[in-house]
DNA sequence: CATCATACATAAGGTGGCTTTATCCATCAT
DNA sequence: ATGATGGATAAAGCCACCTTATGTATGATG
């Protein structure tokens, strides 16, 4: 398609030469010497097969072949310029993240305005999948990710302990004259019973998992289903306190136990090491620590 | 005017790996090797800001960002690539002469034409002014001078002597019953006796020089108004034979005595040492040297 | 008219950007 | 499994390009 292509370095000097009409003032503007500019110029005419300026005594004007030449060069360039412009600030105003669905309808659901006013001119599209995602194959800026936190290549960013504890409605908790002891949660229905969260605490508070079936997978990320149900009251659901700190505090649900448990994981912000200094990545990355602290308290990795 | 401009040459890779979708393919249209193209692009991406391609398994496609950018640039790099084709043909195309007048009319203008059907896609401009060019600083190809031969950085072909004889219209020649020696030419009007050929001519005949006054010029290159003067019968003109062998073949000019001077001076063809391989400039070069050998005989520079 | 200032050309020399080489890794096909 | 394909990455070499330094020609200046 794009047949013979000339050096483009010499196109480029070329282009601002005609411009000045000055060899001088064209290496002003490129930020060379006067010497590279004639040496680049040199260059194309030996390959244009035909002189394109004439020297004049203390100018230098555009030959025949010079001036069919150079309009269209310019023209070029300012395609080149201006997509190439175009795509940096296009690329700075869209702000891909992705993210897991809890945290997207819990936390940044009602944190994300304040982002958005603090930087009008940056749009933020959200991707919720639950998949981990690669950032060298999906279009994707920043992720926030729930896991133990080792991946090699990625800035990570702890945001706060993916940790448990069990959570019902305050009216499900009357209906049996209130919680004592974590032995009156096997009077209610459990959530989800076969999460090995509930093994877990259930263990940690000291009593027998009989009861429950122990499924490999975890509610990470999905959480937002089974809060929803507790919150019906339809039985007792074992969450992570910083997404539901909420929820929590005007009274939905309540967290019958001070006793939280933690498998390790931790919900963290990341991004590839390479992009750390893309100003949008910035941006999202000093707002999003911030206000993650500023609501869940300092972060303990 | 143009602002910032990208790395061209990562622009110049980017454009081939987006047009075929694969580092590899590019590698192979540019002539280097997919690590190159790998490297690149990876520049670009910095500079950009954002990721170009995704790196699906077997394949790479363009993001969001990439897309954007891509056909800008192969628009571009379009208008250039044709600007440069054509200027690279056009300066093909017209071949610019300058030469003596004398030469123009007396040899060009009968030669000129087969130059042009054997080559039928170059045009010629002639331009037939005085001066000495330089061809820094005119927009000239090749040059037809007449002189001692000696110019730097430029590539000469010696064409033929500058040699002088006395020539007239055979009428006036029979109006004096005929010339039998130089000092018969005494007896006619000369034209431009302040020639200082005519003086170096008669000195070589060994008359006195007395009648003639001795200016510093010579006609070299204007030769043609004076020989008009001559055929129409007005006064006998020193020219050089070389350019008037049609005239004197038909009659229309005769040269009364054999005897030729010479100052030294030859018509060269000339151009730049640095263009001598212009193809446009080889083929008059050729054309022009056969033509004149056939012509005028073998010439002895 | 001599001197200075400007603008480009040219030669020599150094260096960093770009390329190649070599190797690794993942995926897809057989 | 095993090989083939396509890309990433690290190391190393080289050449294109730039700079420095100098020369040349011309116009401006007093």
């Amino acid at each position: 398609m794009v047949s013979q292509l000339p050096p483009l370095q010499a196109i480029r000097v070329f282009e601002a030469a005609a411009r000045h009409a000055s060899f001088t003032k064209a290496a002003g503007e490129l930020g060379m010497t006067q010497a590279a500019v004639s040496y680049q110029i040199k260059l194309l005419e030996e390959r244009v097969g035909a002189p394109l300026f004439l020297r004049k005594p203390r100018q230098v004007t555009l030959t025949e072949a010079g001036q069919r030449l150079a309009p269209s060069i310019t023209e070029a360039f300012g395609i080149i310029s201006e997509a190439y412009a175009a795509a940096r600030t296009g690329a700075e105003g869209v702000l891909c993240v992705t993210t897991i669905l809890t945290f997207a309808s819990n936390w940044l659901a009602r944190h994300l305005g304040a982002f958005q006013i603090e930087h009008p001119n940056l749009a933020v599209r959200l991707d919720t999948s639950t998949r981990l995602i690669d950032f060298a194959r999906e279009d994707v800026d920043v992720a926030i990710r729930a896991g133990p936190g080792n991946w090699p290549g990625l800035t990570k960013h702890f945001l706060f302990k993916a940790d448990f504890t069990p959570m019902l409605s305050p009216k499900l908790a009357e209906s049996i004259g209130g919680l004592k002891e974590p032995a009156d949660l096997l009077r209610l229905p459990v959530l989800d019973p076969g999460d090995y969260w509930w093994k877990e605490w259930f263990t940690a508070a000291g009593l027998p998992t009989d009861s429950l079936e122990s499924r490999p997978r975890n509610s990470l990320g999905a959480q937002a289903y089974e809060a929803n149900a507790a919150m019906a009251g339809n039985g007792v659901a074992i969450l992570t306190r910083a997404l539901f700190s909420a929820e929590l505090a005007d009274g939905r649900l309540i967290q019958p136990f001070d006793l939280v448990a933690w498998d390790g994981n931790a919900y963290w912000l990341v991004y590839p090491e390479a992009r750390r200094n893309v100003p949008k990545i910035r941006a999202f990355r000093d707002w999003l620590l911030t206000a993650v602290e500023a609501t869940l308290g300092k972060p303990e990795p």
